[in-house]
DNA sequence: CGACCTTTTGATTGGCGTCAAAATCTGTGG
DNA sequence: CCACAGATTTTGACGCCAATCAAAAGGTCG
């Protein structure tokens, strides 16, 4: 992780034309109707230069935002050793900033992979908005409860797999919720994707050092499981990769209520 | 962790006379005129012997409950080498069960630790629920957010904290949310409260195994940080093992959308 | 009392971290 | 289009935290 990097300044950050609220996942499936209520409620959108941050542990802030496009994540570090633990990767629909913690500060650190363009709420419009927008409240809840397995996912993985296991798990992973969430990954055709997280992420992501990620991925491809270079990954061996991995793409469904 | 124990069949749970919907989280802010829906939605109540299991991952599973009372856990068991992961420990107020993965069935197992007293809602009326009670969706985000601060914090500890913050960290957290989430812990005086899980739980939980677990946890006892026995813990110096485990009070709250 | 948990202790091992440095890649400015 | 600086990947040597294996001691409950 290039920390210099991810600490450029908020104030990079531009606004840009409007967006097309349709595509943000929190309103995908609102009703015409309610459509209106909520496109009261957006309020600018931004595109936030690479490995750029966007707001960081025990700031304030008031506004929480959904991927339009591009990769993010966000992150926790630990104040005596500096060491970071990335605790979702953010990909086009997934929602940042939406918890604080009692005090109102965020709990955890966002930033960007690749150029991001977001839609950003005020915070304070929240909470009536959502007693208003019942809808809204339920695709809410789905997209929370998708994060909560997410980060089950990454627990056990941190927890009680192996490096390999790990790494394999999180490739999987990544191809398939860049294949649900991405819509330009259709035309990955030969389980093909851009990748653009390092390995350090990748690490930082399940708790391994970068060091020791490139020994296992190195391993992976030299048994002909993958293939990566210049930020692209392909998966050759996918249900070879799949065992390994315990993985299924049942794990990563974007909508469990339905 | 005693596998047999928790392995008990389901058919040992029975049902027992009302409860209070009032005292379950997901209603206790709903106005009188939208109890009465919730009273129609709810269906039963269970109570589930110590060291039992209430749903397995990959099952089929047709209820959603709210923990009334006593101590549970929900985890992941990796089917290569039979390892344990603990995703969350529940407590009351917490869900057990909302999640199912896309094909419909549980992506964990769930599990009490000391008897339980649950409340149990037929699955099939969860989202016309959420829809007609906008007040029990928005309390259900909550609830959902609440879920993912829990997880993130265990990832980090797993991912990139020592045995010894990880633990400190563990105690605290439970600690704080014994306070907020059972009624009968306001008589809990000098720090002390009942902790009924084993060593082996706490490892499970933070990715380490029970002999290494033993060995932390006499060593904070031995620097006077902690003392416990008999299911019962008592913090000797919140300070100093707050300052282990990069702990915050703020970090469990239940309720982040206020 | 007896069976089974749970905790405790010791000896040994190993997966992954740490440290260091070289090689390669990437973007930027001249 | 090249040169350079910084980021990322790669490699090797070595060390350590926590796992593993084994067994004893202490608790708990029917």
């Amino acid at each position: 992780m290039n920390f210099n990097a991810i600490e450029k300044v908020q104030s990079s950050m531009t606004k840009c034309s409007e967006c097309e609220v349709r595509h943000s996942s929190l309103f995908k499936k609102l009703s015409d109707s309610s459509l209106g209520e909520a496109e009261g409620f957006r309020k600018e959108q931004l595109i936030i230069p690479p490995r750029t941050r966007i707001f960081q542990e025990g700031d304030q802030h008031d506004y929480l935002y959904t991927v339009f496009s591009g990769w993010g994540l966000i992150y926790k570090t630990a104040s005596n050793t500096g060491k970071r633990q990335i605790l979702q990767f953010l990909l086009p629909g997934d929602l940042i900033g939406f918890q604080t913690s009692a005090s109102g500060v965020m709990p955890h650190s966002a930033g960007s992979v690749t150029e991001l363009i977001l839609c950003a709420y005020p915070r304070n419009h929240l909470k009536p908005m959502l007693q208003k927008n019942p809808e809204v409240a339920v695709q809410m809840v789905d997209m929370r409860s998708r994060d909560v397995t997410l980060c089950q996912n990454h627990l056990m993985a941190a927890g009680r797999k192996t490096a390999k296991e790990s790494i394999a798990f999180i490739i999987l992973e990544l191809f398939y919720r860049v294949q649900q969430q991405v819509p330009s990954s259709s035309k990955n055709t030969n389980d093909a994707f851009d990748f653009p997280i390092t390995q350090e992420d990748i690490g930082d992501a399940i708790g391994l050092t970068n060091v020791h990620v490139n020994r296992v991925i190195k391993e992976l491809m030299s048994e002909g499981l993958i293939h990566c270079n210049k930020k692209r990954l392909t998966i050759l061996n996918k249900e070879k990769l799949s065992q390994i991995a315990e993985f299924n793409p049942d794990m990563v469904i974007a909508h469990p209520l339905g």
